[in-house]
DNA sequence: CGCTAGATTGAGGTCAATCAACGGGTGTGG
DNA sequence: CCACACCCGTTGATTGACCTCAATCTAGCG
């Protein structure tokens, strides 16, 4: 459960020219962030916070899988997000400066940035094209969370596995029947509204389509089956996507 | 079904600085800004704009009731967000420069505020205020995305409701045991997730707790009784969060 | 080798959805 | 002014998808 610093002041303007976030900031400014951040590996498990914490980092996910949840009086617990490499964890907190509305914990062993999160909002105040990264990072994340709340809603639990697996096979690029699953099975379950049991049952409808399923690795029977479970959102991030290749048209 | 233009050019730089995206703007801009703007009344029924359909305008309610809803190829539809006075519509897909990720209907009659989307975008881009008011607005209703995600899937039928009721009593501000419904029940159940016959059915379990219901008139029998659905979320916009009148503690 | 955490499987229960019928207000047209 | 239709909301009966609880299995690990 310990953590590493593995450089307390990075001192690499490099690695954050390389984030989203940081694209295209003034040399002045990457020197000066890159004095305040600090980069350090965390062990599965470590809670990063907790809900209605203030809030006092700013966190970028650079390898690795955050977890944000929510619980409730009765113990339940759901996952809201799972962040991935470059991803900006709880972001419009930080910049409203509103305790953190969920809490976050380290889902898979990671390496993340944080910034102190006065310095952040500063720097936001400061540098118009830093508040535009910014606002193309909230905006994205938004963007994930409408199509989420649609998938939670309108889709039934086959249609949220279909949805979920699409994505992992788009994301992953290569065009592959390999699927890996990135995170443990109850974290997708939750982050898919639904128990554990509930994806293990649905995961096995799709072995009786032609899936094959050894603990996280899945082959999938065809290319293409997946591409029913596709939608105009989904079909933006897919390299296929009107050419000849897409099946759906 | 007709909606008229009540300013096609509005020339209005006031109307603008009461909004707050648009607040602390230099004179020049508010004034380009209000020669490219449109102000104009929408019946209820009116659709704005489609899913998927690439973003023309940017919009923001001035008054009145719109709807963000998705529908499937099933033909069942979700509210996703209901948008009232000084919020904006759909701003991250504007600014993004993407299709609309969802549908927009008035949900009652509404004065709207539209700019042609390129120019937001490029104003955005120009000036660091607005850039930065933009990112306040797209946090809040981040935040408030989060927050909803949290509701539909921590909470029962009754909690949500109780919790839609509370909000509302909360932002009528004046201390009162009257409530009203601001647009049709069909459209509270959808965005509460569920279908109209059960939020009937809930509002009958408040009827049972003393609550009187009469079409869209509610009348608490208690200021207090619905702060037992309260969250952190919610009590920060209530103005007896943290003072002696608060039964919470 | 036993221990534990994660994942699977089965049986049973439940909350909310579905299907269907009805009521009451509103608007329209004769 | 009344008759009719229509929409919205309500109510009842039934269904079903998913959850809950509990037992079992599996894989990693000291």
């Amino acid at each position: 459960m310990k953590s590493s610093i593995i450089k307390k002041q990075s001192g690499e303007k490099s690695m954050l020219t390389s984030l989203p976030l940081f694209a295209g900031l003034p040399d002045v400014l990457l020197e000066k962030l890159s004095e305040v951040s600090q980069v350090r590996e965390y062990k599965k498990g470590k809670l990063l916070f907790l809900e209605n914490e203030p809030c006092s980092r700013f966190y970028i996910v650079l390898s690795g899988w955050v977890k944000l949840f929510k619980g409730n009086a009765t113990g339940e617990e759901t996952v809201l997000q799972m962040l991935g490499a470059n991803e900006t964890i709880a972001e419009s907190a930080v910049f409203l400066g509103v305790p953190y509305p969920a809490s976050a914990q380290v889902a898979e062993d990671s390496v993340l940035l944080s910034i102190p999160a006065p310095i952040i909002r500063e720097e936001i105040r400061n540098n118009g094209i830093l508040a535009l990264n910014m606002v193309t990072c909230i905006s994205k994340h938004s963007q994930s969370m409408i199509h989420q709340i649609e998938a939670t809603r309108l889709k039934s639990a086959v249609e949220r596995v279909g949805w979920f697996l699409l994505k992992l096979a788009i994301e992953s690029k290569h065009v592959s029947k390999e699927i890996r699953l990135p995170y443990d099975k109850a974290m997708i379950a939750s982050f898919l509204a639904m128990t554990p049991e509930t994806f293990s049952r649905t995961l096995k409808q799709f072995k009786d389509r032609g899936f094959k399923i050894e603990s996280d690795a899945v082959t999938l029977p065809d290319i293409n089956v997946l591409c029913t479970f596709c939608d105009e959102e989904t079909a933006s991030h897919c390299n296929r996507h009107e050419t000849a290749e897409c099946p759906i048209k």
